[in-house]
DNA sequence: GGCATTTGACCTAT
DNA sequence: ATAGGTCAAATGCC
């Protein structure tokens, strides 16, 4: 297992490097450099793949719960399993996303994921610097939105949040209009897209499908309202499909890999 | 006044 | 017993 751990934080560590180069670039990559980077960090992924397959066909075989396993990509270093040193295992039906402060605005503010939270609470963390923040849909109360969510930033890396959904908004505020206006050629980047996403789950539990979640597709585009950026979402997620659920997935774990190229 | 945030207390899972 | 999660009164802002 630790083998495969390191596997895919080699390719993290190569999709992160490209994401710098993108960066530093401004958008006048080298298009044969970009393929090659690309090739390098989905051949890394790839081999990350194989080798979870093989592991997890075999009996024994520890297959980590639903949100159990978060990967930083771009925060290193991975950490699965657990808050922080926490014990306690994460509920099922949560998701994880490893997100970079605002570099607009107050960087000591969570990110705008378009929807609006109410904070309702705040607690520190055993070996954590940095307190977490609580924080349910304000629709709540209006139409019973059963959606929260819990905001940390990473204790190694102040400059990145933790943000950890629970439950799915039953409001009105649904983002996928956002999602359907990807803006083209727009002022800059979103300040709160998420550099690199991983998500590692199970399938739908039995008694209990995952639900859609629409943070999920909205994290492609980071908070829309802003706008901005050569979003690639959609050949990004082609491409993450066909690197990860391409055919079966032996054991039905869904792993979702999305970039953004600024 | 209405709404959001803060914060100490309380509840619950491990 | 301890830490994480939630509640609710107090407070502040618009």
């Amino acid at each position: 297992m630790d083998r495969i751990l390191n596997q895919i934080l080699d390719a993290c560590g190569l999709a992160d490097e490209l994401d710098r180069s993108l960066r530093n670039s401004a958008g006048a990559a080298d298009l044969g450099y970009l393929l090659a980077s690309c090739e390098d960090a989905a051949a890394a992924f790839q081999r990350a793949t194989a080798e979870l397959r093989d592991l997890m066909t075999e009996p024994s075989a520890a297959v980590p719960a639903v949100g159990e396993l978060a990967l930083e990509c771009g925060a290193l270093p991975l950490r699965t399993g657990d808050a922080g040193s926490s014990s306690r295992k994460r509920k099922e039906g949560t998701r994880t996303l490893i997100v970079p402060a605002t570099r607009t605005g107050n960087p000591d503010n969570p990110p705008d994921d378009g929807y609006t939270w109410r904070k309702y609470g705040q607690k520190d963390i055993l070996n954590s610097r940095f307190p977490r923040s609580y924080y349910r849909c304000t629709h709540k109360s209006f139409h019973g939105c059963p959606a929260k969510k819990q905001v940390q930033r990473l204790h190694n890396d102040p400059s990145v949040f933790e943000v950890t959904y629970r439950g799915t908004h039953t409001c009105q505020s649904s983002p996928t209009p956002l999602l359907m206006t990807a803006d083209i050629g727009g002022d800059g980047p979103s300040a709160t897209a998420p550099l690199l996403h991983l998500e590692v789950m199970q399938p739908a539990v039995a008694g209990g499908q995952v639900p859609d979640w629409p943070g999920r597709t909205r994290s492609l585009l980071g908070d829309g309202r802003q706008g901005g950026g050569r979003d690639t979402d959609v050949s990004v997620a082609e491409l993450a499909d066909a690197m990860f659920n391409s055919g079966s997935s032996s054991g039905g774990m869904d792993v979702i890999f999305t970039a953004r190229l600024n």
